[in-house]
DNA sequence: AAGAAGTCCTGGGCGC
DNA sequence: TGCGCCCAGGACTTCT
């Protein structure tokens, strides 16, 4: 399930290989993938444009492309980008083409069918449903203890909650958010307006460095997210208690356990993260 | 207004 | 072995 790590892996691999290509022709294979268009007004928005940069919004990728239009691109669960030369087999979960210059096509894959894309003006980019209510970016400036803790005064919930809650902080899923609270030793149960301005510290650092490490590994690979060029990333090896249920601690040896917290299955260690603190 | 629950969706894993 | 059920979860909608 791509997060921020992974999502910024594949920004960087398009930004690579696909910035300077021309669109030259689109085959829309899924329909709904399109989102808010018609395939028909999607085609024609892209034709011709020519891609100029990759970047990235919490756990959206923008394909910005000439004339002013950006392709706006969520991965959800199971959506990949594949870069490859044209007469490449087409794999089943194929749901978009975009045909480039120069023999290759930018395709969109997406077994669950979750994902999709758009082609948005530059200028209302920013009123974007999904991007508009973005929390801040966990790797910038604006993501600070002080800010989380003020956050979470009128917060009862579930710390994890408010993690996973990309209005506060965008691009923070449900592993790192489970490794970033075994990072910060704070249970992801705890009541959010609970935790000290000591703990938010802890955490937002713990966030931190764990898509810090993710970013460095290339991601997380479970199940069956890949990255641009077909490669997994290595970040799951280095997972402390994300699908580790029953496993001992990397740190006590307790074994880790499983619970249900804000609807995501849920990995702690009881030991290392007291409810009580 | 926060937060829980329902929705979408398919392949893998499990129990019988 | 094979069938069928359940689980995985990001973001959106609906309900409380």
């Amino acid at each position: 399930m791509p997060e921020l790590p992974e999502v910024e892996t594949v920004r960087r691999g398009l930004a690579q290989f696909v910035a300077g290509h021309t669109i030259t022709d689109t085959v829309v294979y899924l329909p709904k993938a399109v989102r808010s268009m018609t395939s028909e007004e999607f085609k024609r928005s892209v034709a011709g444009q020519t891609i100029r940069s990759v970047g990235r919004r919490g756990k959206y990728l923008l394909i910005h492309l000439s004339g002013g239009i950006s392709l706006v691109v969520h991965l959800r669960m199971t959506g990949r980008l594949e870069y490859v030369p044209s007469d490449s087999p087409l794999h089943p979960h194929t749901r978009i083409v975009l045909h480039l210059d120069r023999g290759y096509d930018l395709r969109f894959m997406d077994m669950r069918t979750f994902g999709g894309m758009e082609a948005v003006a530059d200028k209302v980019v920013s009123d974007h449903t999904g991007l508009s209510r973005l929390g801040p970016e966990p790797l910038s400036r604006d993501f600070t203890p002080e800010y989380m803790m003020n956050c979470a005064r009128k917060r009862p919930g579930p710390v994890k909650g408010m993690l996973l809650n990309q209005d506060i902080a965008a691009g923070i899923g449900n592993i790192y958010a489970d490794e970033s609270l075994f990072q910060a030793g704070i249970h992801p149960c705890r009541a959010a307006n609970s935790l000290s301005l000591a703990e938010w510290t802890s955490l937002c650092q713990a966030v931190r460095s764990s898509l810090k490490a993710g970013i460095r590994h290339r991601g997380t690979t479970v199940q069956n997210h890949q990255n641009l060029d077909g490669r997994p990333g290595s970040y799951q090896q280095r997972l402390k208690v994300y699908d580790r249920t029953g496993k001992p601690c990397p740190r006590c040896r307790t074994p880790i356990q499983k619970t249900r917290t804000a609807g995501r299955g849920t990995h702690f260690c009881p030991h290392c993260q007291p409810l009580s603190s």
